[in-house]
RNA sequence: GGCGACGUAGCCAAGUGGUAAGGCAGAGGUCUGCAAAACCUCCAUCCCCAGUUCGAUUCUGGGCGUCGCCUCCA
């Protein structure tokens, strides 16, 4: 079976194939680096991680560019408020951002360009829209003429008359042809010049609209046309509209092949969680709370499926902890566990069906929650043949080629621990002389003592297992 | 007002025209010094109504409900 994704510009599922053999191009919309990303935020830039491993598991090399928007109005408000520059103002957020996606284990991207690095380009492109009459200048300003691009409206499936029906009135206070216009470039204000935030252009000296960065920094990285450009669904209508208007008017070559749009992170209430809506959670906020970032990356791309919403509860959380705890769980124990004589032929065929199945999954559309399901399916009646010692070699080889089938997805098993520290070690030997000597007050305290500092002991016939866990006394949220 | 999505067990969630994966939570067991882990057993007829069909949760129409986009937004 081959890789289908669903294309919001047709509305269907497609073979995917991209135009270089064996190499996709892909850009994904990041953060705008104004605050710290909320989980939202975060599933969306994991669903792109998902989008990459997932092609490089289908065998293809990927160049992925996400941006970093580290100029816009509200980063403009809030450095103006706080006194410095927008680069000061942005630092701190960049940086945070980095840190989030790295605690998530998300790949890195092949180039975060920012939008104030790549100010020629957009310039540039511009530039070039004014010759060819897609964009005009007003007092400053320059925006494009939608008018000049029939196919405006394309991927949001919005007319433009539903757009004028829906256009709030109060847009009308700049010189605008047409309400929808967008702005390619702002005029410098004498406030933006104190924060850094304008430079020299031919048309004027300002600052670039939020749309044109996407469209400048994609074809500096990765050419005309890209194979995947990704992002929210909120961004579908304007931003990713703009962006093929801009790039297909400057170009004259389709702007992107597939468009994927994942769907929205909704709050306990069932809002959508929104940074300008007031309440929203941060990866900070839930680590506080006591939650392990592999159990948020679990919930955030395996929970459900990425076109569908997605409720954040601490139940939620709870369970997608201890399907990674399983799978971790399940994991070590086939390793762990000494192969048996002969190998089950049932749980040998299962096991390749079970395989193929997931793999399946994760080919039609990312379907990751399904293929976790026939996974999980197959661990129990796993286990069930390592407590009866069935697992032979083949079995075993077959089984741990499934996990990292898996967690080349998740990426949440073989996430390394921390080596066995000495102490830990030494106290389960004196735990064990307390056990022999059938002192188990104090070997009740020991296991107490370690399972307060996240340290969980487990007995069993093979000898004392230890492992990590939230400390006790870590409420959830 | 325009466009669109969704409504599956206490919670999360996948799915197919032929009598509903999986996880969490819960109940009862096996195992264990006690636990934990693991395993076993139990726990839904898929919002309502009508239609198409031999047969619909899955298709069509209507209704009710929830939500998103149309404006900065992942």
């Amino acid at each position: 079976m081959t890789l289908r994704l669903h294309n919001t510009l047709t509305g269907a599922k497609e073979a995917f194939e991209p135009l270089e053999k064996g190499h996709v191009r892909m850009y994904t919309c990041g953060p705008t680096i104004w605050n710290y990303a909320h989980v939202g935020n975060l599933r969306s830039f994991l669903f792109y991680d998902l989008v990459r491993r997932h092609l490089r598991v289908s065998g293809y090399r990927v160049t992925h560019v996400m941006n970093l928007t580290d100029i816009d109005d509200r980063i403009l408000d809030q450095a103006m408020h706080a006194g410095m520059s927008i680069g000061e103002y942005t630092k701190p957020y960049a940086t945070a951002f980095f840190e989030d996606m790295a605690a998530l284990r998300a790949e890195r991207a092949d180039h975060y360009p920012r939008a104030t690095e790549h100010i020629p380009e957009m310039v540039e492109m511009i530039a070039t829209l004014l010759e060819r009459g897609n964009a005009y200048a007003a007092d400053g300003d320059v925006y494009f003429r939608i008018a000049s691009f029939p196919g405006y409206g394309a991927l949001s499936h919005l007319d433009r008359a539903g757009l004028r029906a829906g256009a709030r009135v109060a847009t009308d206070k700049y010189d605008k042809e047409n309400v929808s216009d967008f702005a390619l470039w702002k005029k410098a204000q004498p406030e933006d010049e104190k924060i850094g935030a304008a430079w020299d252009a031919p048309f004027g000296r300002g600052r670039p609209g939020w749309h044109i960065e996407c469209s400048a920094m994609s074809k500096r990285y990765l050419g005309d046309t890209l194979d995947i450009h990704a992002g929210g669904v909120d961004l579908m209508f304007p931003h990713h509209e703009n962006e093929i208007a801009q790039s297909e008017a400057a170009n004259h070559q389709q702007f992107a092949r597939v468009w994927l749009h994942s769907e929205h992170l909704f709050d306990a209430t069932g809002e959508k969680m929104s940074k300008s809506a007031g309440g929203f959670t941060t990866l900070r906020d839930l680590v506080e709370a006591g939650h392990d970032p592999l159990a948020i990356r679990f919930f955030l791309i395996a929970n459900a499926h990425y076109r569908s919403r997605l409720r954040l509860s601490s139940e939620a959380l709870h369970a997608a902890a201890e399907q990674v705890r399983r799978l971790r769980e399940f994991f070590d124990r086939v390793e762990r566990t000494p192969s048996a004589a002969s190998d089950d032929e049932g749980l040998e065929q299962k096991t390749a069906a079970v395989r193929a199945a997931y793999r399946e999954a994760l080919d039609d559309d990312l379907n990751l929650p399904q293929g976790i399901g026939v996974v999980f399916d197959l661990i129990r009646e796993a286990n069930a043949a390592l407590d009866s010692d069935q697992v032979g070699p083949r079995n075993k080889a077959s089984l741990l080629g499934l996990i990292d089938d898996v967690d080349a997805h998740l990426d949440v098993v073989r996430a390394e621990e921390p080596g066995l520290a000495e102490e830990v070690e030494r106290l389960i030997g004196e735990r064990e002389s307390a056990r022999r000597a059938r002192d188990f007050a104090r070997s009740d305290q020991i296991r107490d003592d370690l399972r307060r500092r996240g340290i969980a002991l487990e007995d069993s016939k093979a000898g004392v297992r230890w492992r990590r866990v939230a400390p006790t006394g870590a409420e959830r949220s």
